[in-house]
DNA sequence: ATGTATGCAAAACATTTGCACCTGG
DNA sequence: CCAGGTGCAAATGTTTTGCATACAT
């Protein structure tokens, strides 16, 4: 049966909870807002409320099913965990987000945790740039 | 004569301006909130509205005179930019900010950044965990 | 003088929470 | 049945804005 990752992370497998998780994993650029999630959800008829997107949304990143990034833009967006670590770079011209890893950066980070006496939790590694996609011209709109 | 930076600005020389960059300039730690800075002009007797502290902080921002930071605490950090570009780690236990600056790094970033097709205007790296001070353990409490 | 700045209060956002009702197991 | 989940509205915390007044130049 499916929904099993939900039934893993110890919650109840709900409608709200299926249809967040679907989003996540159709939408095509996989970084989302809680705001997009809700608006996709209400484009499909769904009744739910954007609080509940909001829950579920904290309790899968607290299950590790997902991750949430701030990036520059004052919201938080959200991308399914498909478990190897990445970091990003942003078009701040049309919002479009590129994943990226290069093991060189992620050795030299934990030796300066360590001469800077820090035991590493976690990293935010963003770049910010213009991208040269055809279509990168006009704003996304987020909100 | 002094506060010739807020001149440059295209701005007038005004008190909260002054002692707004005053604080900056003397502040311990340099990273701030726009909280910290409202409340460290108020101990100095000094009537400023917060609404002054956030407008003069993004003017300060657009003229290059501060760096405005959005670590993963909910509300944004400034310091003075001093020039030499720098990165972060940030404890999250106590709210400790360390700098560093790695040319490993950044030479990756250009080079990764050109593999995908991107422009690279800015970057944010910032590596989260635990700090070894001795005086590591309360909450900073930023509010 | 005169265009900018400021203070205050209200507005705008993103996100969280209290509470009565609903629902999955 | 019953703990946990949800919707809605109200509360929160941060940052922005409208407007009448005050101030650099």
């Amino acid at each position: 049966m499916d929904n099993q990752e939900i039934r893993d992370a110890g919650l109840k497998v709900t409608l709200p909870r299926i249809k967040i998780l679907e989003i996540l994993e159709q939408n095509p650029d996989l970084h989302v807002s809680a705001e997009d999630v809700y608006k996709r959800l209400l484009e499909k008829g769904e009744e739910i409320g954007l609080a509940t997107v909001y829950r579920v949304l904290t309790q899968f990143e607290a299950a590790g099913l997902v991750q949430r990034h701030n990036f520059e833009s004052g919201y938080s967006v959200f991308e399914l965990d498909r478990g190897g670590h990445h970091d990003h770079i942003v078009c701040v011209r049309c919002g479009r987000v590129a994943e990226f890893y290069d093991e060189t950066i992620e050795k030299r980070q934990q030796k300066i945790a360590e001469e800077h006496g820090f035991e590493i939790k976690d990293h935010s590694l963003t770049l910010y740039g213009h991208c040269t996609d055809p279509k990168c011209k006009e704003k996304k709109g987020k909100k």
